[in-house]
RNA sequence: GUGGCCAUAGUGUAACGGUUAACACAGCAGGUUGUGGUCCUGCUAAUACGGGUUCGAUUCCCGUUGGCCACCCCA
């Protein structure tokens, strides 16, 4: 269809062109355009070169198709990632992509920039406010509550993969529409969950064949971090003269990541910083000794690093984010993260319930993956390719096709191409080992050819003998 | 959201402001009858969109859209 409709759009270029008074050209195109009843005037040469609604539709910014060559990444990525959560116990949850706002709202964190800023939401037609979900915490909470899931043997181990998004400004490992993994684990306060997600996020970027190291560091609990918050801002306050303009920022919005600048005047000030394991109560501080006690058995490497802060306001204690090992050129790094959050429950109305969990980019993964030159295994390729000549051939071969996929056979075939070459040429690109050929002369004497791809050698078997030889010849 | 860089066939690249926008890969069709990988020939296919400057714009300017980079934030 394009093929024509380019065709008589290009020798209207060159008329239009050619004649060099385009200006002419365009009014005399435009003013019958604009009287109602000229418009039989205009579809001879115009009509086919833009058909009806404008330009063809685009994607959305920050908004990506995922495309079969990219499959291999895709599926071989989800599999480790769901084959590791139900190795470790992990049973699946799917929420919904579209929640409420006040979920976000409540969780997330009013003033944290993705709810404040980032979120896709709106009103729906009944007038409730509702945002597609930025995160997937939140909703595994939700359900854990809305479910009775404390009435589960405890702890409740869920798992979820799927599409998450956010209304940033694209860039490279960052769109609007991301997929994560993620884990959490509800109703269980010892460290030793801690040890458990971390260990496991760490195993999944393993098994892809990449190495991460983990960052890690303790909030302290609701009522110690404020403490700490005070202190520091205090700190930087009486030096506010000494610090850049992003971190005068800083001060006032997230004091935190004071501590991340890299700017050579404010690491100066960054050395006397106040320490957050410093300001830590006994009992988170006891914790985190105890989570990386079981990280340094498990021989899971981390460092322990008190800049690290997340952008969820629901985090308490353990805080942890996956880094590639050597340093990255440009672009977001971070390849996942998580903590423990052991107030989001109870703050969303649920009963008080100690929780840990963590997310993993999906596609942070495959870029990652793809930096470091791994490659996934490559698809199955199919065993037999079923060429066919002449009609009564292909229907015969059409119903072949469905037995021999049913014997365990993977088969591949183009029953529209008519030329016996065409169909080789098409089982060589798919890798078929062999092509079995079904023409006239088979058809009638009820047998079919079979052609070793890789050694060119071929051989007549009767028909009905067709699916065992092949077994034989694949050992199956 | 702020600032910057960029935008040519499906992909990767070319084209002093001036004839028909070039090349490679991919795709499609051929190189007689029923045989793939190599080779040969041909074909399809692009200046993101909208304005402006100019006799003339892929080229210069503005806007839009999109990509990328930094900030911010995060996966």
């Amino acid at each position: 269809m394009p093929a024509k409709k380019k065709a008589t759009a290009r020798p209207a270029k060159r008329a239009a062109k050619k004649p060099v008074k385009k200006p002419d050209a365009k009014k005399a195109a435009k003013k019958p355009v604009k009287k109602p009843d000229a418009k039989k005037v205009v579809p001879p040469k115009a009509a086919p070169a833009k058909p009806s609604g404008g330009p063809t539709p685009q994607s959305l910014r920050g908004m990506k198709d995922i495309l079969p060559s990219e499959q291999k990444f895709w599926g071989f990525v989800r599999d480790k990632m769901v084959e590791m959560a139900e190795a470790y116990s992990y049973e699946r949850i799917d929420t919904p992509i579209l929640e409420a706002t006040s979920l976000f709202v409540r969780s997330v964190g009013k003033q944290t920039d993705v709810v404040e800023k980032e979120m896709f939401s709106f009103e729906d037609r009944g007038g409730d406010n509702v945002s597609l979900r930025p995160e997937g915490t939140a909703s595994a909470a939700r359900a854990y509550i809305n479910h009775g899931m404390v009435n589960l043997p405890q702890p409740v181990k869920l798992y979820y993969i799927g599409p998450m998004f956010r209304y940033e400004r694209p860039q490279h490992g960052r769109t609007r529409q991301h997929h994560q993994f993620g884990v959490e684990v509800f109703g269980d306060d010892h460290p030793i969950i801690d040890a458990e997600v971390i260990l496991l996020s760490y195993l999944v970027y393993k098994e892809l064949g990449v190495k991460v190291v983990v960052h890690i560091n303790s909030l302290g609990s609701a009522e110690s971090r404020p403490n700490y918050l005070a202190e520091l801002t205090a700190y930087y306050r009486s030096r506010r003269s000494q610090i850049c303009e992003d971190c005068k920022r800083r001060l006032a919005k997230n004091p935190l990541r004071l501590l991340d600048c890299k700017d050579p005047g404010c690491s100066a000030v960054k050395e006397g910083a106040p320490h957050i394991v410093d300001y830590l109560d006994e009992a988170s501080k006891n914790h985190l000794m105890r989570v990386l006690e079981y990280l340094d058995d498990l021989q899971v490497p981390y460092v322990l690093n008190p800049h690290l802060v997340r952008g969820f306001d629901y985090y308490s204690r353990t805080v942890f984010e996956l880094l590639p090992v050597e340093e990255q050129e440009g672009g977001q790094t971070a390849l996942g993260g998580g903590g423990r959050y052991d107030s989001l429950v109870e703050d969303l109305g649920g009963r008080p319930t100690p929780a840990c969990g963590f997310g993993i980019g999906v596609e942070r993964a495959i870029l990652f993956m793809k930096s470091q030159g791994v490659e996934p295994p490559e698809p199955r390729r199919p065993d037999i390719f079923l060429a066919q000549l002449g009609d009564t051939a292909r229907r015969k071969a059409f119903a072949l096709f469905e037995e021999f996929r049913s014997h365990g056979i993977k088969a591949a075939a183009n029953f529209s191409k008519g030329a016996l070459k065409n169909q080789l040429e098409i089982a060589n690109r798919l890798g078929a080992r062999y092509t079995l050929i079904l023409g006239q002369k088979e058809v009638l004497d009820g047998t079919v050819l079979i052609r070793d791809m890789e050694s060119g050698m071929q051989e007549i078997v009767d028909l009905n003998k067709a699916v065992n030889v092949m077994k034989k010849n694949l050992g199956k």
